[in-house]
DNA sequence: TATGTTATACGAATTTCTTCGTACAAATAT
DNA sequence: ATATTTGTACGAAGAAATTCGTATAACATA
């Protein structure tokens, strides 16, 4: 099974995953923030969503209530796939060494990843 | 100057970035190995690249030479800042975990992280 | 109850990306 | 010289993603 949001579904699942659960005019409020679409295009882009099973809904109420089917960490998965091996030639530590050089992270961050290579010390 | 090469786009910068200099033919064979479109398409995808300055060509002889105008580092970069921002919260050390904990790197990868994160040694 | 507001449904236009056929020019081989 | 091969140009079909208008139902309220 291939799930890979587009780039729009990609949007609403940032909000949706964010506030849990949400209605059509939720997610098209928090995107109207930086964007500047119809509500009916929000609308529609959730009901496709739903075909498509990226999101479930209950339409018990007259106003719909959406939640994610994919979790934040699988589309985080499928994304690193694609652009590992699309431009980092297949190379994680490319991946990783790119991202610290020019993302320069914070001073937790850095120590988060210290603390996380812990963990392959002696790696074989 | 927005440059986001497509997907059928960067499957063709690949090559070019890997042999340095490439005619359509060229390409068109590399793809082939994988893929099985017509010459013709790939031709089209390069002309439009061309379009859109992805890549430069010299028209001297029958057969055009084609070289990257985009070096694979602005592509990992733009690809990089994407995804944090879509899909990491604009967390590079969750991005970086998340790469390391799937992607399974080889000791010598591990090993150019754990040399590369030296330098944020006692960090601010 | 009549009116305005807030929803969903859905068809269709638009835009972007991909694919390919055909025309024709240049080079090569017979 | 003529035929075949190899190349570019380009229009247009096809597919996928995005956007929006209009119809209509449900709800709130004057």
């Amino acid at each position: 099974m291939e799930i890979k949001p587009t780039e729009s579904e990609l949007e609403i699942l940032q909000v949706i995953w964010k506030k849990g659960q949400c209605t059509v005019r939720d997610v098209h409020e928090e995107l109207a923030k930086n964007k500047d679409a119809g509500y009916t295009t929000t609308l529609k882009l959730m009901q496709i969503m739903h075909e498509k099973g990226l999101v479930e809904r209950d339409t018990a109420a007259k106003t719909h209530l959406y939640k994610a089917l994919i979790t934040r960490e699988q589309a985080q998965q499928t994304a690193l796939d694609k652009i590992i091996s699309t431009v980092f030639k297949g190379s994680t530590s490319d991946l990783v060494i790119q991202a610290l050089g020019h993302h320069r992270a914070s001073k937790d961050e850095i120590d988060a990843i210290k603390s996380y290579m812990e963990k392959f010390r002696d790696s074989d």
